[in-house]
DNA sequence: TTGAACTGCAACCAATAGTAGCACGTTTAT
DNA sequence: ATAAACGTGCTACTATTGGTTGCAGTTCAA
């Protein structure tokens, strides 16, 4: 279930700074470092390495226009990313609800039993 | 949209290694540490770490039984965070497609333009 | 009662998120 | 044309944290 491919994903935005500025790059279309770091709690630097993480992993690019850099979400990898955080989240509802039946089963006939 | 409770969350279901013991936990009720500690490939300590952050964020709970520590899932705080995961994802979703509509729009319009 | 199993605690190591400072390239203004 | 200003990247440094090992304390069983 959890392959390594998919960890570089889930670490990618599992990181309370990186799903910031995934956030902000997926509400402001295309942007700079340097514009992303004045919407954030922590520096410029902290950004682009973060950017590089997300860039890694495939779910942001880069373009040079001039002095600066900007960068934007790859839509088809974040659907992608989005889907398998969907798909474990329902995974694992779907076991616990499972779990959930065999409890009130149980719970109902041992109710059963005491009553006979 | 990212408040400092629901980081928690992420960031306990973020990491790789937190996500495999917990998936063990959804998947085989209430086990202790190192029964997990056997199925996965870093030491019972690693895990009861883990388990500590997990029961920190509400995910799991704990229930001494003699000289072992059981642990299970909590199963409305895990709804909680998958929901909440879903939820984002979903609003990822929702604001990317609204871009590529924009983005197709724009390009027919200049597609009519080019052909006027 | 002695030994084995399970846990918790402390010390230590490695990786990484964060910072600050400097150097380089590009734009702009004098 | 040249200097100032802006945006970026690189390096060094610190703090946090995921991981390890070793040891001590409990509980169960022979």
């Amino acid at each position: 279930m959890t392959t390594e491919a998919e960890d570089e994903l889930w670490s990618a935005i599992g990181d309370p700074s990186r799903r910031r500025v995934l956030d902000l790059l997926v509400n402001n279309g295309e942007v700079s470092a340097s514009w992303l770091a004045g919407r954030v709690p922590f520096s410029r630097q902290a950004v682009s390495k973060h950017l590089v993480v997300l860039e890694e992993a495939g779910l942001v690019s880069r373009r040079k226009q001039g002095r600066e850099v900007l960068y934007k979400v790859e839509a088809g990898r974040l659907d992608q990313a989005t889907r398998a955080m969907a798909d474990l989240a329902a995974e694992w509802d779907r076991r616990l609800n499972a779990i959930k039946r065999l409890a009130e089963s149980a719970y109902a006939e041992s109710k059963e039993k005491r009553g006979r």
